[in-house]
DNA sequence: TTGAAAGCGGTACCAA
DNA sequence: TTGGTACCGCTTTCAA
């Protein structure tokens, strides 16, 4: 069953092909391309199933209706949240997604990003490695429309929407304080993500408006490939003498699950020892014992904003930069011990 | 920045494209092309960093280098690993992935296939609503490329990769038996999906086999949609008389979820009044009060075979159908009573 | 109101 | 060893 093209119709019908074009794309009224042969055409195309070969369609046109996603990876709760609103969006709107992650690889990224725009997409939405200035230098000198999410580059003006990392975090810490904590460890991962970067300005910012101490062990950070590995570790400094930290706050979900997971290993009482807070939720945090208090990310804001701002951008050539960070909120549960 | 072309290589070195084309796909030992032509060829498209307009050679091939995935919801745990995984593979072996997520909406299944099929996609992976078988016989019948993953149509012979639905939900009402429980419910969602009619088999025989009454109200159905809404009742009615169970199958991971967290508001204790095993695992569920026991699912090998039957399909026309049901496993934790 | 033809950027066959 | 050229399927301009 071979697929029906522009030419087949043309030469069945003895219309030729730019007409039929015309009439598929809804212009025939339009150009005034007479009731019958309109008529003709679309019963045509009907009965035999015509569909657009997108990709011809997309080098004639020079647009391929395609926008890429680069991601650090999709099986990530928060990632694929986005994805979904992504892609719901963009299809409502007659693109489709290709995706891909990098496992916060720049050079993995460098390879996607290429391999999209090979790929001709119309546009990029990308959470950068942030390892990564190059490309995303390339992108903008090229004009190529994008938007970064959930982690942009300071010093790189482009679209971008991003969550207010430090005001969350400073949320997460005076919770904890509230409860009455004043040694509060935090833990997260390696620098290299400016989001994780602010993360850590939110908690020492707050520890010093309250003069307490950061004392040594009360900031670990992990390698993101080998959290489960050394997790272990970093709990259990944190936990005994000379830390001994009363509350911990996670700087993202994953590290806050790999973290409870420890802290129950070792028998320590969550919230009575050291009580937790997590930057980000995960969907069973309510069912955890005990429940994790959570920031969280307005998830969807972020992938409609991002969709939203970089369609504009296709549409019109020079626009100003769009820079969102949209602000956290905050589920109160028992694992900070404000009950 | 305009973008190099084939055309304009050709025109600034005086080679024909077609010397060109063939250098750069790396045929030019092959073809006979003398070094110094290739040299020059590869020098010019390093120095001007030519990179080949995918669209062009998806249109001039016949392929496109694009797998498309369509899944019920991307932004679901499964599902998002099994993208991960897939796409992890493809993208190793030159091929992209666009990913679109039906919701369970036969019509969204429909329209996204067949924007996947104008998009020229080499071959699809499809985790259907199974609603719509006429889709995957029009597949079929045109001797397209595709595999099912996760569910497929009992009646219609095509490759797939599924799971052992019967099997695992024999060995998590096994286990409950185990551990002393007679009145055994089933929740699931409303037929529809032959992996979850399968489960309920799957709970059904278990029961027959220890001829255990299945009572009024034991099983339990809900829609998708609605999971939240209708679970208080469910869960009410299960627990209290007459049907009074004793242990529950969640035939899903946010079945399991949406259960316990009812159970947890009616301070019905678990598992000591009632245990509970879910089909399906969740990332929190050993952190949950209390762990979840589960039956996991095979996730990486579900992606991985999908991906290399697809493959092999794509390069050999007619092969036989590949029809796997892999085994799941079970983790063993508190919910089910067993210790 | 409709058609012819050029062009999008490649690939591949056939000559030279 | 290299080049010419038709063609993939569609859009779009210009003429008729």
């Amino acid at each position: 069953m071979k697929k029906v093209t522009l030419n087949d119709i043309s030469e069945s019908l003895k219309i030729s092909k730019s007409t039929i074009s015309l009439v598929l794309n809804g212009r025939g009224d339009e150009k005034r391309v007479s009731k019958e042969t309109q008529e003709k055409i679309f019963k045509f195309a009907k009965e035999h199933n015509y569909k657009a070969n997108q990709l011809a369609r997309g080098l004639s046109t020079g647009k391929s209706d395609m926008i890429g996603l680069v991601i650090p990876n999709i099986s990530d709760n928060f990632y694929a949240r986005i994805a979904r609103r992504i892609e719901k969006k963009a299809s409502r709107l007659g693109y489709n997604v290709v995706f891909s992650s990098t496992g916060e690889s720049k050079i993995r990224e460098t390879e996607l990003i290429q391999s999209m725009l090979d790929r001709q997409v119309d546009g990029l939405i990308i959470a950068s490695t942030q390892k990564n200035k190059d490309d995303i230098l390339r992108l903008k000198k090229q004009n190529f429309p994008f938007v970064l999410i959930d982690r942009h580059y300071p010093d790189i003006e482009t679209n971008y929407v991003c969550v207010n990392n430090n005001g969350g975090v400073v949320r997460a810490v005076e919770q904890l304080i509230n409860s009455g904590r004043k040694r509060i460890g935090f833990v997260s991962l390696k620098p290299g993500l400016q989001a994780i970067e602010d993360r850590l300005q939110g908690y020492l910012e707050t520890m010093n408006k309250h003069s307490f101490d950061v004392k040594d062990g009360f900031v670990q950070e992990l390698d993101y490939d080998n959290i489960e590995k050394d997790m272990p570790d970093v709990i259990k400094s944190m936990v005994k003498f000379p830390a001994s930290v009363e509350g911990i706050v996670f700087s993202t979900h994953f590290l806050a699950a790999a973290g409870l997971r420890e802290l129950k290993k070792l028998n320590v009482r969550v919230p009575v020892d050291v009580a937790i807070v997590s930057f980000g939720q995960m969907s069973a945090f309510d069912l955890i014992d005990p429940p994790i208090t959570s920031v969280i990310q307005p998830v969807d804001e972020i992938g409609d904003n991002a969709v939203d701002i970089l369609l504009k951008n296709l549409e019109n050539e020079d626009l100003d930069f769009e820079q969102m960070n949209l602000e956290t909120d905050m589920i109160i549960r028992k694992s900070c011990g404000t009950f």
